[in-house]
DNA sequence: TATTTTACTGTAAACGATTTCCTGACAGAA
DNA sequence: TTCTGTCAGGAAATCGTTTACAGTAAAATA
């Protein structure tokens, strides 16, 4: 494999030139520029990043945490990151902890050894003390989840509002006995979206039976008929109900169906997030929409400021209600 | 930040003794060692690997192309994938190529400017020439989708025989007006399904009529809805459905549902992948199964064994028919 | 003509590790 | 006592770049 030495003594040049060529500087003559690339090519030279990155101290390599890389949710978001990751030349190293320290703990040390120049963490359960110690000497943000409290900064809808107008839409269509399919309350997320669904049905002078909320362990499929089955066991029959994520309430709508029971006649559903899925679903599934793609976008902006060492604000996007089958009628 | 020589100076040792704690290597005295662990904990000293890759010239990065992360055949895969190599010390830098020859460009670059330790392909898409251009320097295997006639190393399965096992699966159940929804005939693996189809179709004195045959560009349920109208329009009504992916037979069964057809009493369908959206279908999918993660685990297999400079052969992994509702009765 | 710019290009020092030699000390054998 | 072998650990080369600094010749200025 030829390196730039090699190069510089075909051209008959010294190494800098080589390099200066590289790099496109304008301080070389256009007869050496020509020799040098004349040179390249009959050597068919790649300029190993290997060196270049010891040089700059830099990898150009984007860490991106996630829980879980089959939920579509992150799917869309990493769609956006990458593209404009792409156009500042960062590449991403993707990171599925599976909710697993150990595997938490193999990304970070990749950051600590200078694998990546930052990390954008969407992983909710990821562990906050280090989160935040990590933050202290390396470049992070925060996507989707975020750890309230602490200086890291992050992109993120209003939760709590999304909830509320999602529940506020069940009520104005008559429910009142509205269930919430939450997931883990240590998440901000999963607060911020109780506090909604809590402010619209108290507003309606409903006050939430505990019964009526399920705390999932996992956002899939399973677990969202697991929580109808809770549900439909109850003496008192719920009507509708809210799920934080579309996986979930599709999962609730499979179990509805099981049940020969009718969406939404005899319950409405509204997911979270609109995946592409929630429009395949018999009936298409009525469903929070997030920016998600955008919120990718966003993201890699941000890190990307901050390896650069500017400061960067939090960013709160908008949500929409997007109204389907699930809950018409 | 704290590099070798610091850590070599605070113990009072010389950085080849630094580097053989940090190795270790046997042959350092107990108490040496202790010394500079001692140090390293002082300084909070991290080994960077910029230097280490540069002297090792190896980067323990595995590149994987794919078309598009969204799509659930894929994720699975990947998750094979990344624990396998994780196992080995290998990070896997994710490379979505969106059908784009340029992005395409990017990550082949990537791995020609030495960023990358080998290639694992899952990209019908990628351009051959390339491929096998780049097989000659670099190390690359093929996961799923492969080059005929080239010699880079692949792990698939027997996609003519699932594809006949598929259809064979519809005719035992008395139909014999079965349309195919596939992709692409540029790709190896639509060109081996249809010939499964056709065989089946042959031996049961069925001639395939080319009506019969959708061809899609892409693997989503769009494609499959739009596949549904065209069959849903011919003279001849078909009575069941084979697609290539399982987002293809669900968005057909989509389609089905939205003219008041039923599955499968009206139209029977089968899909292919068993992605975990297909269980929670109404109804739910027959499909045949292809073994994703373990395509994955074995893919990272013999991407470092490829590394290492060892031989690997071609895999190919089973598949099975799974029966669900969508042709039950 | 003498002096200062300007435009190139080369030299050599980083960057941060690993690894090949090499040396010195010490133990055991002759 | 001398020789040989083993072991711990140091010096320095190396991986492939980038870049600060220096140098030189030609052009511009005085």
């Amino acid at each position: 494999m030829p390196n730039i030495k090699k190069v510089a003594e075909y051209a008959g040049v010294s190494i800098a030139t080589v390099s200066r060529v590289l790099n496109g500087q304008k301080t070389v003559s256009p007869q050496t520029r020509i020799k040098v690339e004349k040179a390249i090519k009959q050597l068919n030279y790649e300029p190993s990043i290997l060196g270049r990155n010891l040089r700059n101290s830099e990898t150009r390599l984007l860490l991106v945490l996630i829980p879980n890389i089959s939920n579509p949710f992150y799917s869309k978001i990493i769609n956006g990151i990458e593209n404009t990751a792409l156009k500042s030349n960062y590449n991403i190293l993707l990171c599925e902890t599976d909710s697993n320290p150990e595997r938490e703990k193999i990304y970070f040390d990749l950051a600590r050894k200078k694998m990546a120049d930052g990390i954008i963490s969407m992983d909710p359960q990821v562990d906050k003390d280090t989160l935040i110690e990590m933050a202290e000497k390396h470049s992070i943000i925060q996507c989707s989840e975020y750890t309230l409290n602490s200086t890291i900064p992050y992109v993120t809808i209003d939760n709590e509002n999304a909830a509320y107008l999602a529940v506020k839409h069940l009520l104005s269509l008559g429910h009142s006995k509205i269930a919430f399919i939450n997931s883990d309350v240590k998440f901000t997320y999963a607060r911020q979206r109780e506090a909604g669904y809590k402010r619209a049905l108290g507003e309606a002078g409903i006050d939430a039976k505990s019964d009526w909320i399920y705390y999932s362990q996992e956002l899939d499929f399973v677990n969202g008929q697991q929580a109808m089955k809770k549900f439909l066991n109850l003496d008192e029959k719920i009507t509708a109900i809210f799920a934080v994520s579309d996986l979930l309430a599709i999962g609730a709508l499979k179990e509805i169906n099981n049940n020969k029971l009718s969406v939404p006649d005899d319950i409405a559903v509204v997911g979270f997030d609109k995946i592409e899925f929630s429009s395949m679903t018999n009936p298409t599934l009525t469903t929070i929409e997030q920016p998600m793609y955008k919120m990718g976008n966003i993201a890699a902006k941000m890190i990307i400021e901050k390896i650069h060492g500017k400061e960067v604000e939090n960013v709160i996007l908008d949500h929409e209600l997007v109204i389907r089958e699930s809950t018409l009628g």
